[in-house]
DNA sequence: AATCTATTTGGCTAAATGACCAAATAGATG
DNA sequence: CATCTATTTGGTCATTTAGCCAAATAGATT
């Protein structure tokens, strides 16, 4: 079953919520339980509205959802499958990469 | 040990190498074996050297590596961890989107 | 050495992204 | 019900990204 373009594309939206420092680091955090936003504010230090905005690209990506309890609202990662890919990325990002600017060959 | 501000960066770039359809068409192919760009170009279909650098980032990123054998240059993935990842990106792509425009609450 | 072929590089443009500020919302509290 | 607090939304701007075309490169073939 060969992946549709719709498919693939939603697959890299998935992938995309990831693919930022501080939606990474979100991640991350996230990884140890549900945070609120205001925590989450903290950890990634930007402007409450910037963080809120990544949180949303991430909610309706499918990797996170949210859930409000008194004031606050509290997100977490819907899926923990995401830690072996972490650790895989971290194995990659360690290596120095071989080639700056130029093509291998 | 808490990640460094640009172990964090390097780390989202591993990930932003995946995390576009044309990308992650690539390396899903070259999971099942090295491609040629000639390959990977009817694959994506788009212009040559726009897949050339999408597979120039991917490879200073340090997802792909290449190597060049006759007139072709072969790129492969370097990490084998990518399978399991593209699994759980999968599941959480096939889930429908809980709220479209609205925060959860 | 002249030419072919595969790939990369440079330049350009349109579109997407990420940041901040200000204003709106929604629910809790007095 | 008036207000407070946490969060989201809308607007704007600068930066980055992705695409194509044309030109350069590098290695194979004649």
């Amino acid at each position: 079953m060969p992946a549709t373009k719709d498919t693939i594309t939603r697959r890299a939206a998935v992938i995309k919520a990831l693919a930022h420092p501080s939606r990474l680091l979100i991640a991350e955090a996230l990884m140890d339980g549900e945070l609120c936003v205001c925590d989450l504010k903290d950890l990634v230090g930007a402007d409450m509205s910037t963080v809120s905005k990544h949180l949303t690209l991430m909610r309706e990506s499918g990797v996170l959802v949210c859930e409000k309890r008194g004031l606050n609202i509290y997100y977490r990662l819907v899926c923990d499958c995401l830690g072996d890919f972490l650790r895989c990325v971290d194995k990659l990002a360690r290596k120095p990469v071989k080639t700056k600017t130029k093509a291998c060959c």
